[in-house]
DNA sequence: GCATTTTTAGAATATTTATTCTATTTTTCC
DNA sequence: GGAAAAATAGAATAAATATTCTAAAAATGC
């Protein structure tokens, strides 16, 4: 190489900074032997944790031996421990800028600006889970989830802007080995009649609601099978085709929800389904 | 004194805060001798620096042997130095909630009951937006919007639990009239040659990471195309496939993420892109 | 399936760091 | 100004903490 090099690539050194660092954990990280990477993980979740803690206190976090550690300190090209922790503690500035200030800060970049725009997604789903957690009726969850942990096979349908909450619950369910099939319109296929006696029916959709949606709904409700509704509001259209109705409020912003409250309350029906399941 | 008084009525006990700190600080401060003077107006004007100094850095700092540093702390109602110090280190982090473990006893209490769920999982999304809010990086989200809104076609990329983001970013997208493609998987069907030179890959994927989508990034670096990342960490497989990363912080309750902060870092995203389209 | 190399755990050790103690100095108050 | 009390410095010690080392366990290569 070079001797002119400016700055040195330095290519063992100890990183200099904590981007430095974040940036040779990164490189390296990409093959390391089990325990390491337990470090390396533990370690990239928790930089902030570095300043003051104890090589023990992480170990016992990262649920590796002290040694391992020590190990690890070595690979990232510090001495040891002691080096790398120097590295945090000089770096140290506590007191993030709470939460609000934050928030200002994203959004002065500039109408617009990707920051500014994350900034108000961030508040309306923060909104969005304080109006959840001030409404939610408890009763209609408890009904809800009563309906579907008796059911056999349970059916999930929710479209377009509902769709990303409807496959989140065929994953949380598959996880959680509860016999569940979710109705996704590829093909144009129309599954109806893989409902079953003795299945239920989960249907997802929000304003303006979708016409597949409420015709599956439908097609549950006259053959006898129980619909649990997860929707916006009680005039929803899918309210009276439902046994059980889930409310969720949730903050849009522009043209597009934040989703938080609604997956939240998904999250929770389908764990509470599947340990009331067993 | 008398010497059935056990535990000193607390009068003068360890603050407990951070606050209780400052305050007895104040009421001390008005007569104290030199030196413990000297330990005071430093500590006063350096608080933050105790979670991350010794004894003995402080003592430097305040120009006083370590000794009266030592009594300073007594003075302030602490054992020793290590108490004080303890205060600050938990205040400053602190520590999300094991949410492994909590779920794991409310299955195992029984008391699982659905409210009591959706209360654990709307903690869950607060702080994960909250965390969002005070780790974003700004500079790597614009040079995201920068790449993609460059691109002909975006294609998007997400799977298991990733899933439901990618398909919430594909609905944007569309909504927004920004040409994009989802890779579904469905059907094994594997549409890497739909990329095209021109266009970039958004991939999304959280430990433990899908092979699927590591393949396609590998896919699309290796001929040249642009990858963003949004993934959970610094140390994902992901990033030294790709050529601007987003990082999300997310607080795992059990199996599950919340998503919360990871769909408000999606949206922002593609409504930033699609607004620096036109 | 055996030999070689790498990785690991945990005990042993070295080092740093906190804490206490005592002789000395400074302050207080009569 | 001198006796009593309080405060101090610095050395001595105790405790916590980091670090190294070795035997054992995995992983790797042939």
């Amino acid at each position: 190489m070079d001797e002119t090099t400016i700055i040195p690539a330095n290519p063992k050194g100890a990183p200099l900074s904590v981007d430095d660092f974040r940036t040779r954990l990164a490189e390296i990280s990409a093959d390391l032997p089990r325990r390491l990477r337990q470090c390396a993980d533990f370690v990239a979740a928790n930089t902030d944790r570095i300043a003051v803690s104890t090589v023990a206190e992480l170990a016992v976090g990262a649920d590796v031996p002290p040694s391992a550690l020590m190990r690890f300190c070595q690979i990232m090209g510090f001495s040891g421990f002691s080096e790398m922790q120097r590295l945090f503690r000089e770096a140290y500035s506590p007191g993030w800028p709470d939460y609000s200030t934050r928030l200002k800060n994203l959004k002065e970049e500039g109408a617009g600006s990707p920051s500014a725009l994350l900034a108000e997604f961030i508040e309306a789903g923060r909104l969005s889970l304080e109006a959840l957690a001030k409404t939610a009726d408890e009763v209609a969850l408890g009904r809800s989830v009563g309906l579907l942990a008796a059911a056999q096979t349970i059916h999930v349908i929710g479209l377009r802007r509902a769709f990303p909450v409807a496959t989140y619950l065929a994953y949380v369910f598959e996880k959680m080995a509860v016999p569940a099939m979710l109705h996704d319109g590829v093909g144009k296929l129309d599954h109806r009649f893989a409902m079953r006696p003795g299945d239920a029916l989960l249907a997802i959709t929000f304003a303006p609601y979708s016409e597949e949606t409420l015709a599956l709904a439908q097609d549950a409700k006259s053959r006898g099978l129980p619909v649990v509704a997860l929707t916006d509001r009680m005039t929803s259209p899918l309210v009276r085709l439902s046994d059980a109705v889930v409310t969720v409020p949730e903050v849009d912003f522009g043209a597009f929800r934040s989703l938080s409250a609604t997956i939240a309350m998904a999250i929770s029906l389908a764990v509470a389904v599947g340990s009331a399941r067993g």
